[in-house]
DNA sequence: AAAAGTCAATACGGTAGCGTATGGATAAGG
DNA sequence: CCTTATCCATACGCTACCGTATTGACTTTT
């Protein structure tokens, strides 16, 4: 009941956490089974017991950063009633210091694997896809909203990697606050 | 004379474009001794004359691409007198498929050593002055520059990874002229 | 032509990581 | 209790790299 409480026993989950981790800081190549297993203090033999190899983590972990992402959209930004409102929240929640979003920063430079080309390409086009129906809401032309999202979602994957390149962090929620009205200024209008 | 003839030997910049163009593609950890040597039809014998280790060729190989892409940032956009035309050039620049840009975007998600944070804070600062610079000579306030150069530089990075999610490559010139113009429209008002 | 310099091949030792095999410890069930 | 299932440790073989040492071949210099 308690979470001080030391777990007797590891679960894929932890094994699958502890790889988002590894994965938001320095990428798919770094998420090595035994410095993993170094970190959760046990050893190779338990990571083979609930995993049949290392993308086969890779694989389970991408996943439930997939579904943990989709889940955060659906409560916070979709049940937006008012399409500006909500095109508003989805720029502050991009800015937001968050581990998704440097997961995800991170995978996008990443061409180790064909899974991972494969997931990327697949969020992104879902991804601009809520942004294009917000702005056909706005009372956009269709060409004129898919130009306009393209815009909105590059401002942010590039905004992630200018952040961690000068910041070497994703700013502060403040900053991201104020750089978030900055933007939705510029593109809101 | 002939660039078809084979050449008897290779030199150290033989070995810095194969690197630039493993880095380009799959990232600085790819670059590998054997692998490189294989692809140059020698071995390690060869690399080993050349170099002192992986990292410095590593180090000489960014090297090379930073004053190539400082040449063509000299060449093409800085002569320009006008500074809204300048900044135009820049976005149609930005939006071609050649491998400097690959290289820099691959290198956005790479925090693999401490010497490329390094080097991609550096490039990346200088970048923003020039856009800064353009945007003041067109009469924009400092801060006002400052914000509207990030968000510039911002749409670049995005569009780099973007193409490479969506299409697995950079798009062609006439998408990439056409895209320039819809940025340059949304944000050189 | 001899010597020195240039470039590459080969062979070697070392490390890090993957995956397998097997056995040990602990807890739950009969 | 004894068995079985669960979870982990240990030891091993294998591969892909890095980097060194040595030697060979070809070129240039003297």
């Amino acid at each position: 009941m308690n979470e001080v409480v030391k777990k007797k026993s590891l679960t894929a989950e932890d094994w699958q956490e502890a790889a988002l981790t590894v994965i938001a800081h320095q990428g798919v190549a770094a998420v090595a089974v035994e410095s993993l297993a170094r970190d959760l203090g046990v050893t190779k033999g338990s990571f083979y017991w609930h995993f049949s190899n290392r993308m086969d983590l890779v694989k389970q972990a991408l996943k439930r950063w997939r579904l943990g992402d989709k889940k955060l959209i659906a409560e916070k930004i979709l049940p937006i009633k008012n399409p500006k409102k909500r095109l508003l929240a989805w720029f502050k929640l991009s800015a937001e210091p968050i581990q998704t979003h440097l997961i995800y920063s991170t995978l996008l430079a990443d061409r180790s694997h064909a899974l991972i080309s494969k997931i990327l390409k697949e969020i992104t086009l879902e991804r601009l896809d809520h942004l294009q129906n917000s702005y056909i809401e706005m009372g956009y032309e269709n060409n004129q909203a898919k130009s306009q999202s393209l815009l909105a979602y590059s401002v942010y994957v590039g905004f992630l990697h200018m952040s961690k390149t000068l910041y070497g962090a994703l700013p502060d929620s403040k900053q991201a606050e104020k750089y978030a009205q900055f933007v939705a200024k510029q593109l809101l209008s």
